[in-house]
RNA sequence: GCUCCGAUAGUGUAGUCCGGCCAAUCAUUCCGGCCUUUCGAGCCGAAGACUCGGGUUCGAAUCCCGAUCGGAGCACCA
């Protein structure tokens, strides 16, 4: 019927016919159904067992015929890139290598008094981007091309499409709020240009006087009358090769407008904070005729198990001492989830999943967990940490080695460990003990408690019979001579004591049963310091 | 106050443009089971959703109107 719409006025006719029939076939049971469909269509068979396929990534761009693709990813380099800008780096770049074309990071380093930049930070978004794969083909830094967006301006004021307001903003503010365009909209290009040059050369204090953009000054929006392209900003910028070589700025509308034209953007993917943006710039757009680039929004994204937080805020706590670095494992920055050995093609595959919807989201870290934990668990090699040790003496048995496997399912060899008369298990094991107790330790054998003070067993069997039987817990230990070890998580610290052979591990991740994935960080003498991934 | 978006299981997401193949996808979470040895990994299984109200239509998650809820912009921040 779909297809032949002739046949759509009988629709009517067709509903108790096919009522009968259901009632009919609701009569038989599902063997006839499968053996009656074997006869009338065995391909319909096949068609039942296929399992529907999602649109797996991300969904196609509007992409012209023979065009290449220029993609962006904008931060402002005041802070470290966090799960938050890792999805801009992440969805632009994925569209760049699917497409084919150039992938450019701009740093929008304009503000250098609100929004200073942050001198580091430049490095460490061009280098998470390429740990990301995320490889820039061009790096741009808005605050090299300030006489770039001068040229545009003076053509905006020739044209008359810019001028320089003296009001003050809260002044302004007023009469755009009831559509009245204020006194130096109406100045000549001429006044406007010597306004300009003066503006430029520091002849007027910071906030007396701002270039702004003629739009529709009754627009029903708000948003678009008038906006202001540049401020006079006194600040020095903390690029040495800046300093205060500039006093008027671009604000990120204009800069944005110039440089995504400038680079030849064909999409822009960015937040839907920006939406009144492409209004806004459209103006600039059309007064140059330029052809405004496709965009793309996507809502905001929370994650459940970072509140918000600030990059002033953090920079402070840090700086209290409150937080080791920009890498402290409570921190949701990238360069804190690299050390915690997060892969980052599980990054990729979460920021991808997640696609680009215009709806606020907030998501779960358990979700990137779960993909990382695809990648890790296959090449963690296994061991045993024991948190808050307790020893435990053993009796009736003699020295011995166990040599368990270092993975579950793949063959990577085996581990070696000595147990002589004692072995260390965690307090909260040994809490649940009792007199007369029968447990295994995981790999090596079963014992009997026979005291709690001293904590102490028999040794009974190496039966796993014997363990089904008695339905024995099994716990893990570790050899009195292990190492000492220290993991740094997001909820705190464990201290304990782990096999030895740990220190052939530095920077692997690992897995410490029944505690979880760990990045060996720094090996030393006397102690190991390991960062938890996830469980 | 003005303006602009959005709404599918606990959480994300596919499907919405172009109404029928949707008895609505996949993942995660939770629950249950399995494992000659991880209570935390792995494997298997199950549960769970179209915000509400009208309208159009033979037929609506899909189109239209309204309501509700949520978000954003109206900066000399990005």
């Amino acid at each position: 019927m779909g297809e032949c719409p002739h046949l759509r006025s009988k629709a009517k006719d067709v509903t108790p016919l096919i009522k009968d029939i259901l009632e009919e076939v609701a009569k038989e049971t599902v063997q006839q159904w499968q053996y009656r469909l074997k006869n009338l269509a065995p391909e319909l068979i096949e068609e039942l067992n296929v399992k529907k396929e999602p649109d797996k990534g991300l969904k196609a761009l509007d992409v012209e015929e023979g065009k290449q693709v220029v993609m962006r990813f904008a931060p402002n380099p005041n802070g470290p890139p966090t799960l938050g800008s890792t999805r801009g780096i992440v969805v632009n770049s994925e569209y760049v290598k699917k497409y084919g074309g150039k992938f450019i990071i701009r740093f929008d380093d304009t503000d250098p008094q609100t929004k200073r930049p942050m001198l580091e930070a430049y490095e460490w978004y061009v280098d998470d981007c390429k740990w990301l794969g995320a490889n820039p083909d061009d790096v741009v830094i808005a605050s090299d091309r300030i006489p770039l967006y001068y040229e545009y301006a003076r053509k905006l004021i020739e044209m008359g499409h810019a001028y320089v307001c003296f009001c003050d903003g809260e002044e302004f503010k007023k009469l755009k709020d009831v559509k009245q365009a204020c006194p130096h909209r109406d100045v000549t290009p001429e006044d406007n240009m010597e306004h300009w040059e003066k503006m430029i050369a520091g002849d007027y204090e910071e906030r007396s006087a701002v270039l702004r953009i003629k739009t529709d000054i009754s627009h029903k929006d708000p948003a678009l009358r008038d906006y202001g392209a540049f401020r006079i900003v006194r600040s020095s910028h903390p690029r040495p090769e800046i300093g205060s070589r500039y006093c008027v700025w671009p604000l990120l509308d204009f800069e944005g407008a110039i440089e995504d034209h400038e680079l030849g953007m064909t999409h822009i993917i960015r937040g839907k904070d920006l939406m009144d943006s492409e209004k806004r710039q459209g103006y600039i757009y059309k007064y140059f005729g330029w052809e405004y680039p496709k965009t793309t929004h996507w809502g905001r994204v929370k994650m459940h198990e970072f509140g918000k937080f600030s990059t002033s805020g953090l920079r402070k706590a840090i700086e209290e001492g409150e937080y080791s670095g920009w890498d402290d494992p409570r921190l949701p920055t990238l360069r804190a989830l690299r050390r915690r050995g997060i892969q980052p093609e599980a990054i990729r595959k979460f920021m991808i999943d997640m696609g680009v919807g215009e709806t606020d989201i907030s998501i779960s870290m358990d979700t990137l967990y779960a993909e990382n934990r695809k990648i890790v668990d296959p090449i963690a090699n296994r061991y045993f940490f024991v948190w808050d040790p307790v020893e435990l003496k053993i009796t009736g048995t003699k020295k011995c080695v166990t040599t368990p496997a270092l993975h579950p399912t793949e063959d990577r060899g085996r581990r070696e460990i000595e147990v002589t008369d004692a072995v260390q298990i965690c307090k909260e094991d040994a809490e649940k003990l009792h007199s007369g107790s029968k447990i295994r330790f995981k790999d090596l054998y079963n014992v009997e408690v026979t005291s709690l003070e001293p904590l102490q067993a028999q040794y009974l069997d190496n039966s796993i019979d014997s363990l089904k039987k008695e339905k024995m817990r099994i716990i893990h230990w570790a050899p009195v001579d292990g190492v000492v070890v220290k993991v740094l998580s997001p909820d705190g610290e464990y201290t304990g004591i782990a096999e030895k052979q740990i220190k052939n591990e530095l920077n692997r991740i690992i897995q410490f049963e029944r505690f979880g994935f760990c990045r060996i960080d720094t090996i030393d003498d006397n102690m190991v310091v390991a960062y938890y991934t996830h469980k």
